[in-house]
RNA sequence: GCCCCCGUAGUUCAAUGGAUAGAAUGAGAAACUUCUAAUUUCUAGAUGGAGGUUCGAUUCCUCCCGGGGGUACCA
């Protein structure tokens, strides 16, 4: 609705630029601002000034006229407030005929394909809260997507690539055991990793060492490369337990590695186009024109980079898929590689494809300082689930984190405090959860729901507020895909919860003597649990019956 | 140094350039013989500082202060 009165108006006066927003309560469903056009005397524009002959006040009744004109079978009420807002009130009428569609979603996708970037673990290393805001964001990002009509690829790029495998390798061939990694392969791979760090600050010597056992695996040394595979296999094992219980899946996990055999040619083929040069026996790509840093792609020794791997991954994945856009879902600290990424892009003609770094914050502690664990290192997702099912069992613990970390904006850096994240009240997972086991226990109480909702008779307050709050569900999916923040709909699933609570609270539905009434709210709650279940799914939220 | 992100009640978070800056939590009251009190209702409390643009700024611009991140051979 709040797109249709923005088209209307937009055709209508494309001179003035409205803009259509939500009003505070009780002020209407929607409105839109002409404050501006009263302000302005004497319209001293043009187009304006003939239009209505120097009068504002006559150009906003105007303009009002034709609103009401246009949309008199969806509101009421169209007026102008005495500060200069025209406010929109929804006619029943509308609600009535339109609330049984609102699961019907605009297919602003149009089965254009969108790839989704998420999750991204780096093989033998343990998966840390970093991981788990990009596991949770993205796929409630790609669920979204999918849900308006876009082709989604949910796309697990995993860091299986890179000096970090020289790294490992060294420390595995110095002081690796199989079994032990056999019994327990992420802790003890993360672990020589660890100590092929802390050995280093003495012999530094080692670095040398790690960066020429990744040349060999790039070169295909046979026993490297046994080992890489082998712990590549042993990861993603690990990798799918905690995916299991988070309830999220993949299309792909094609990661760096998949790329490696493009490398040479890619950093060949750019040097040639004259976009990449050598500087100080590396290839660099100076982006001085986008007031970047230069960028990158090949190492002195001739190894490649993350960077590299990531033009060639884009490459190919326009080549496959020719998505519309393709979504990064990784934290802030990358912003200057995307960057890179996209101005590469621009001026190496990859640029028919979207580039979007959705970037989030940290995880912090209470303390306000990086989350750690007690050896100092990031804390493993594992341990946050395990704590989280422990506390509150599966369904309400990992849901609960889950909206813990859906319900704040992005950008902003979370601050972890377990006591906020399995609090029962206010503003979290539990509250939704609770709020459709009330429903669900009403609805299976009712035992058979009639088909004929006759929604008409319901006049209260509470029952009309709910129907305009439920009707908004398709444009706040919209609007949460428009900007990438999914703290746009927990907040709405938030609000909902919050009516529907008062609604419990303040009006009778299998009490109900009028059995018109009593049928009627039957059908709204029915609704409601429809819209939660949808609202919850999409978040990757369980909706149990019984809390 | 340069680049990016952030700064809002005691605390944790909201607010497409718009209305009386919303919630939660903590604190203080009230409501269960009634569909789950993990609920509801009421009270108290905030935009880091200085300018600028605008009819109107938490939002945009400049500077300052504070926190975090990045800054070529990690990812």
């Amino acid at each position: 609705m709040k797109k249709q009165i923005q088209e209307f108006l937009r055709k209508e006066h494309p001179d003035i630029d409205f803009a259509v927003s939500y009003p505070p309560e009780g002020l209407g469903d929607y409105s839109t601002n002409i404050a501006f056009l009263l302000a302005r005397q004497s319209l001293g524009e043009g187009g304006l000034a003939k239009k209505t002959g120097g009068n504002p006040q006559k150009l906003a009744l105007s303009i009002v006229e034709g609103l009401r004109n246009e949309f008199k079978n969806q509101f009421e009420k169209i007026e102008i407030a005495k500060n200069g807002f025209i406010n929109f009130y929804l006619s029943k009428k509308y609600l009535l005929d339109n609330l049984s569609e609102v699961l019907k979603f605009p297919d602003i996708g149009k089965s254009k394909t969108v790839i989704v970037e998420y999750s991204q673990p780096n093989i033998a290393k343990v998966m840390h809260v970093g991981h788990l805001r990009s596991t949770v964001l993205g796929d409630a990002l790609a669920n979204i997507y999918e849900a308006l009509g876009y082709k989604v690829i949910r796309w697990n790029y995993l860091g299986d690539w890179g000096t970090q495998f020289g790294k490992l390798i060294s420390a595995y061939k110095m002081w690796g055991k199989e079994e032990e990694v056999k019994t327990n392969p992420i802790e003890t791979l993360n672990d020589l990793y660890v100590r092929f760090h802390d050995e280093l600050k003495n012999r530094p010597e080692l670095e040398e060492k790690g960066r020429e056992e990744f040349k060999k695996l790039e070169e295909g040394d046979e026993e490297n490369r046994k080992l890489w595979k082998w712990f590549k296999n042993e990861s993603l094992k690990e990798f799918e337990k905690i995916y299991r219980i988070l309830g999220v899946k993949f299309d792909t996990y094609t990661g760096e590695s998949s790329f490696e055999k493009d490398l040479k040619p890619l950093v060949e083929e750019l040097r040639n186009k004259g976009i990449a040069k050598e500087s100080q026996g590396a290839v660099i790509i100076s982006l001085d024109q986008f007031n970047l840093l230069p960028a990158l792609i090949q190492r002195s020794d001739g190894a490649s980079l993350y960077l590299t791997r990531d033009i060639a991954a884009l490459k190919y994945r326009i080549k496959e898929y020719k998505p519309e856009k393709i979504l990064y879902v990784v934290g802030n600290e990358q912003s200057l590689h995307f960057d890179q990424l996209k101005a590469i892009a621009k001026i190496s003609g990859l640029d028919e494809t979207e580039i979007s770094h959705i970037k989030f914050g940290l995880i912090l502690g209470k303390d306000k300082k990086k989350l750690s664990s007690r050896e100092g290192g990031a804390v493993p997702i594992k341990e946050l689930i395990d704590k989280a099912v422990e506390l509150s069992g599966k369904a309400v613990g990992i849901s609960a984190l889950k909206y813990f970390i859906l319900k704040e904006h992005r950008l902003s850096d979370i601050v972890f405090d377990w006591d906020r994240i399995l609090n029962l009240k206010g503003d979290s997972g539990p509250y939704l959860q609770y709020t459709y086991a009330r429903l669900a226990s009403i609805k299976s109480k009712a035992g058979t729901i009639s088909k004929s909702k006759n929604l008409e008779s319901l006049n209260k307050e509470i029952d009309v507020s709910l129907m305009k709050k439920m009707i908004k569900f398709p444009e706040i999916l919209t609007l949460t895909v428009e900007n990438n923040l999914t703290n746009i709909l927990t907040l709405y699933l938030y609000e909902l919860c919050n009516l529907i609570n008062r609604f419990y609270e303040s009006v009778p539905v299998l009490k109900e003597d009028d059995e018109k009434i009593r049928n009627a709210r039957l059908g709204l709650v029915s609704l409601m649990i429809q819209i939660l279940e949808k609202g919850f799914n999409l978040l990757g939220i369980e909706a149990p019956e019984r809390i």
